[in-house]
DNA sequence: GCCATTTAAATGCCAGACAATTAAATAACT
DNA sequence: AGTTATTTAATTGTCTGGCATTTAAATGGC
């Protein structure tokens, strides 16, 4: 293997890059076996330590998996649904943070998407995931929950609702979607009335899909979201007349 | 700030996290300046080489970008969605492959996600959004395209359905549903009369969204899902009997 | 005041070494 | 022979020290 002296990317980079191109299309299969850092040095024609970072690269996309020792060595990673799911919460997270996007924007795209998963999941639901709302909504009726619980607890119910659908590929696109938007919501207090309401609104849709009533549910998450955008709008409204 | 040296991670991995959690939490803010590799190698009491590949780590991540020379440095990346999507979409793509998902399960997530962008889309889609569909259909009807160069139109063409609904965040989201499927099309082969049906259908959903009607965008591309899926699935029968 | 040069700070890269870990090979003992 | 203890070898993890390269700012000359 070679590398571009005359790119203007680091040598590490594209390492990196050539050694995930071999991942993805199949060169380098699942649990096999990358050179040891020393052979790598000699093909690529660089030191250790640019191995090394280069390496580390793969890592933190876990691409690979690193074991010391004898046999050790690095590994193709098979990447698997729930290492990928908190980097794309952080990936999602970050994204919204960093780019300024409304809180109606990303609401919506998050109803927009949970809304999807509505058909399917109010015909493919098990006892399990109703139980777990269930639960959730009985956590929030608490008294004296703080803030970021009742948020926590409402991405929960909500993520059981997705799971609902029994597909882990919708799951995982959701789960950026659904938990990247906690942060904002931790930014609107909710009074009692509020969490009543949205107590309500959680009801009618754990109801709806208990009877595998499709409509129902869609109903609820539509009343959901305009419940909680026109409270983000109030609550945005009073901070402004404050300052 | 500490390292924990009882923990079995790498040094380098626990000072990525450390970093990366300051960005998440907002202690480092976006274009701000992280101490030099020298000051963080004395922070952190480890190694410079040490303290580099916990920034290769990050700068995997697209979290932090580095300049060289005098007033060089890493500084925090404001995290653009342009640099988010390969990533979402790699991952995607190897999470597919790696993990047995079937075609249908794919199809499934796939459409079920495109199908919420529909109405958004017949709402608020351009002109621009509708030239670009037109354009993809127009290349698509040329003869002697690859099936690779059709498959890679057909993305191209749903991309601008789903941009067409004005919404970064789930355009950002959708990009790694429509894209990981990619890969898994082009193990199709496309016949004429194949193509000449998704053609028709594309054209329906293109006069759909150019009249507004969402009910009509949503009827073509519950047709295409179900056509995509017969599809794949006298291809892999067709297979099975020749093997 | 403007341009060329120097300087200093920072990242990029390398060589070599040692520590820690792990599995396999070997030796010792019963 | 079988089992246990020891040694060995391979590999990653880390450190030290250094040099090359890049870049902006400071300096100096005109």
């Amino acid at each position: 293997m070679k590398i571009d002296p005359n790119s203007n990317a680091d040598l590490s980079a594209q390492i990196a890059k050539s050694i995930r191109d071999a991942i993805i299309s199949g060169d380098l299969i699942v649990d096999q076996r990358l050179p040891s850092e020393a052979e790598l040095s000699d093909q690529f024609d660089v030191s250790r330590p640019t191995v090394r970072e280069a390496l580390k690269r793969l890592a933190a996309q876990s691409l690979i998996r690193t074991q010391r020792g004898a046999t050790g060595g690095a590994f193709v990673n098979k990447l698997s649904f729930e290492e990928a799911y908190p980097q794309q919460i952080t990936t999602s997270t970050l994204l919204l943070s960093m780019n300024a996007v409304s809180f109606e924007t990303a609401c919506e795209a998050r109803y927009t998407l949970e809304r999807s998963c509505a058909p399917l999941s109010a015909l493919r639901r098990t006892a399990d995931h109703l139980a777990t709302m269930r639960a959730e909504i009985h956590r929030q009726s608490q008294p004296g929950l703080t803030d970021e619980a009742f948020c926590a607890s409402d991405v929960a119910f909500h993520r059981a609702l997705v799971d609902g659908a029994g597909n882990p590929v919708l799951s995982y696109q959701l789960a950026g979607a659904v938990e990247a938007m906690q942060p904002l919501m931790n930014m609107i207090t909710f009074s009692a009335r509020d969490r009543a309401k949205i107590i309500e609104l959680h009801t009618a849709l754990a109801d709806a899909l208990e009877a595998n009533n499709a409509i129902g549910v869609d109903t609820a998450l539509a009343g959901l979201e305009s419940y909680t955008t026109n409270l983000a709008k109030s609550v945005m409204e009073k901070r402004k007349n404050k300052a």
